[in-house]
DNA sequence: GAAGAACCTGTGAACGTTCACATTCGCGCC
DNA sequence: GGCGCGAATGTGAACGTTCACAGGTTCTTC
């Protein structure tokens, strides 16, 4: 910056002065300065603005390193968000489900003295200590629950398990099975208390349930389970989500129980491969684009006001019927009776 | 910092020694400053330390933002490694493939005056402009050529598009299509170099050959169009990526033909879904975590050692075979006469 | 017992900005 | 013609660290 000052002949103040456009700088010394930065290639140093501002223009995200397709794609979203706003995003995956990474990586979060920090980790464990790492660092805590109040952008994913039980016992089902992931996942808990709680409703006893994790391997295996104690006493199965649902097709497949005259499956998440599914698999659609937005704009308004007023925001999921569910076959019998 | 030396009553220095644990210190000063900084809460200030040693611990990384397996997996990778090493990342990702907005997305980055950064952008433009906006900064092309020397890890595109063709033509095809994405990504290219050369050294006339946009809708639409326009004319195909081998399949199965037994479909990637398709996917696995890996290694040697020596770093892809190619039709035939 | 080494600690400057305030200049007005 | 005013510009301090060096002990050594 002095050396731009120096070439322009004034002093650092008005160059920064122009840098940040402000008002008060004659418009044939803005010119001069401008053509000097684009000459010397100056940059404003990020590092120092924010030293002597104490206000930055970064924001931490911390999530699960999974690779899996939710986590990923609010990362994506909330960094495009972010980068709208006018800040930059630093990303700390977390690798183990382990409270002492955490600290960790929200620590570090906080050595960079970053604006504020989106806590995306749907876990089913006590984060309260966050709440003492980052005493002045606003928080939005995503599709998460931290063990106290924050901001938050919460996914209705009780009411999207619900939508998807409630499909099926409107085909025709009584007897529906779960395909669950670990209840350490507020997801998972919340989409099998929908589950859960959708049959009761219903009056209806629930079927067999069995847990996997998240993965398409594990779906396979877990309905392999399904099916080999469990065969008969279901015709239709919820799914945590669409990679384990892929995997549960298989194995049904595999077993020679057609899908989805024999057994109906729905998944959740709506990954852009599942209408490719064979068959098309019915799923819920959770809306990451949106999640991401809202917690940007969440965390930014805590920013905003100091840090006051905490906020909650809130995704409602979205059923999307393909072709993996079909009348109960019972159900399709007495159609058929019907129809004659 | 500070408060942190008048509560022991040392100077800032000595708290400083503590901090970067700086061997000459005594022993019960240390413990002193150590239970002070715990008490306090102290976290060191990473912006102030970056600004005046002239060096950051903070690594860029701009990629596609586009939910894509391989750029997601990359990135988790990348951040991983870096952890590991002690650096922290600052994610940019392009959302469209245009030339300012990587522009932008690198200076930005430059700005912050990170360490180094990691550009993953595997298109066919030429981005040399970025030599002169990153004077000063290390850069480490990943799977992508910048038009101009840098260090760089490569991906052994073409030679994983011949093990699947190759694969193809040791199990009796003669006709084999292929169903590419686009040219502008140097992926793309290389992988439809590798079919087209594989099939010239086998003296076999390339087959028809069709382009979708990495997605599974695509592979889906594109399959169509191939089934519609050539059927009968191949018997195999070679597709771009996983998602689009599983539209593919899809539109094959719809059109009655059976995989692998009427037609061989092999991929590239091996996302963790593959080996779940109906059937499960033959396919070319890239190893992101290694390529995650040696970037992070690579930049970081090159940070060392002041931006003397441009290194490449090879990553060779893997082929896995799954149950989605079988012998041609006809070798089929010869074979069970060979049989009796 | 003095010189020097080894160890520990403190001081002043610097990094590249922004902020609050001071200064300069030209202009209109009574 | 002096006064006040607004517009344009400059000055000094500060942000929280590290770096280079200087100072002060204590211990060793001849």
């Amino acid at each position: 910056m002095t050396d731009v000052a120096a070439r322009c002949g004034v002093s650092y103040q008005t160059v920064s002065r122009v840098i940040n456009n402000m008002p008060e700088v004659a418009e044939d010394t803005r010119a001069r300065v401008l053509k000097a930065v684009q000459e010397l290639g100056y940059r404003p140093n990020m590092t120092a603005r924010h030293l002597v501002s104490r206000r930055s223009t970064v924001l931490g995200h911390v999530s699960f390193a999974t690779g899996l397709y939710g986590p990923s794609q609010t990362m994506l979203n909330v960094e495009e968000a972010a980068k709208d706003a006018g800040y930059s995003v630093m990303f700390a995956g977390i690798a183990e489900e382990n409270v002492d990474e955490i600290r960790r990586a929200v620590n570090e979060l906080c050595a960079h003295r970053v604006a504020g920090i989106l806590i995306h980790l749907p876990l089913e464990i006590d984060l309260s200590m966050l709440r003492n790492l980052c005493q002045n660092v606003p928080l939005v805590a995503m599709d998460s629950d931290l063990g106290f109040k924050t901001s938050a952008v919460l996914v209705k994913q009780k009411s999207g398990s619900r939508m998807a039980t409630q499909h099926l016992i409107d085909l025709g089902h009584r007897q529906i099975a779960c395909l669950r992931a670990s209840l350490a996942y507020r997801a998972a808990r919340l989409r099998y208390q929908g589950w859960l709680s959708t049959l009761k409703a219903a009056e209806l006893n629930p079927g067999p349930c069995v847990e996997a994790d998240w993965s398409s391997r594990g779906g396979f295996e877990a309905a392999r389970e399904l099916i080999k104690n469990h065969w008969g006493k279901f015709t239709a199965l919820v799914v945590a989500n669409d990679q384990m649902a892929l995997g549960a097709i298989r194995a049904f497949r595999e077993a020679g129980a057609s899908i989805p005259d024999e057994i109906s499956i729905v998944g959740f998440d709506d990954i852009p491969e599942s209408g490719f599914f064979l068959p098309p698999l019915t799923t819920v659609q959770q809306d990451f684009v949106k999640i991401g937005k809202l917690g940007v704009q969440c965390l930014l308004e805590q920013i905003g006001s100091g840090g006051a007023g905490l906020r909650t925001y809130t995704v409602v999921p979205t059923f999307i019927e393909r072709a993996s569910t079909a009348p109960a076959p019972r159900a399709r019998l007495k159609l058929a009776r019907n129809d004659k």
